[in-house]
DNA sequence: AAGATTGGTTTCAATATGCAACCAAATGAG
DNA sequence: CTCATTTGGTTGCATATTGAAACCAATCTT
């Protein structure tokens, strides 16, 4: 599990406050999204990314400290290299949904932007959708929040 | 397509940097996780998030700005409610993701958290996962960012 | 060897945050 | 109907965060 050294949850018991308490933030999603591009060096992030350079180290600094970088100075100690760990890498389907969300809602018709392809057959990548074990879509309507220590309701399970 | 009044995009030809700037902010994930929710009303936001006052009323008014919340005035012009646009409850499949992130990786083993279900069997939803169009996974590894104006690589489609 | 690049840190002004006080309108209790 | 309480905010203020720029040592290039 993840454990940053200040943990001081937002909302202890929600998963998407805790994850939100550790992404929730322009910077980090974006260096997350050019580590998945395969990013690793401080000057690749701030070039591409044009953020300060005190606000660049100290995210890289917190997405290490959160578990979610790696940093592998180089063998004098310096010009570390940043990688994506386990659960970085597990960030995937948030920046996929991010994408997908940004390319339906934020650009008007015939408005060009970058697209994710499957490397082999060149096809872009699937719209992500909720669904049940059945494959049948999944609205938010039909859904339901369970808190901790609620009881289920009735009709259900 | 979402209209704030001022656009300033981050990295205008990225959806994912657009979504960021939209949306990539703690608070503003967790109204709409409580919009999700069905909250609508500025006190039930307030206790839910325990946010102070004056960001929980700056944060609701970049959201209608936005397109992602409308906000509707009781009669007399007070007391409005903030309900989620189309392109608002578009955001439900990153939510999820959010929070599937969030129970993978930001929680013990055997720590308790809410869980969302689906209203009618009560099972857990299903992760997320990407896919191609023939249903197989897709892992980070195995796509292509493909920038606007970059041909693509000679090998695919 | 000299100059450019990298990977930062420091400084400082401007901006954003969050707490607390305040307020008018609406609602609820008696 | 009257009074107290809740709701849905706004305002002021102290503190924290941000971002631009200068600076720097170590490395890499020529």
């Amino acid at each position: 599990m993840l454990q940053p050294s200040d943990v001081d949850w937002t909302d202890p018991e929600c998963p998407v406050a805790r994850a939100a308490d550790l992404v929730g933030d322009k910077w980090i999603l974006l260096i997350i999204r050019d580590s998945l591009d395969g990013k690793r060096r401080f000057s690749e992030f701030e070039r591409s990314l044009g953020v300060a350079k005190n606000i660049l180290s100290d995210r890289l600094r917190l997405l290490v400290d959160r578990g979610i970088l790696t940093r592998t100075p180089n063998d004098r100690g310096t010009r570390s290299e940043y990688e994506l760990t386990g659960a970085g890498r597990d960030l995937f389907t948030l920046i996929l949904s991010l994408r997908q969300w940004g390319e339906r809602n934020a650009f008007a018709a015939g408005e060009k932007h970058s697209v994710v392809i499957d490397h082999l057959t060149g096809e872009p990548v699937p719209q992500l959708q909720p669904h049940r074990e059945d494959g049948s879509e999944l609205s938010p309507e039909q859904t339901l929040l369970v808190k901790v220590g609620q009881p289920l309701p009735e009709n259900v399970k």
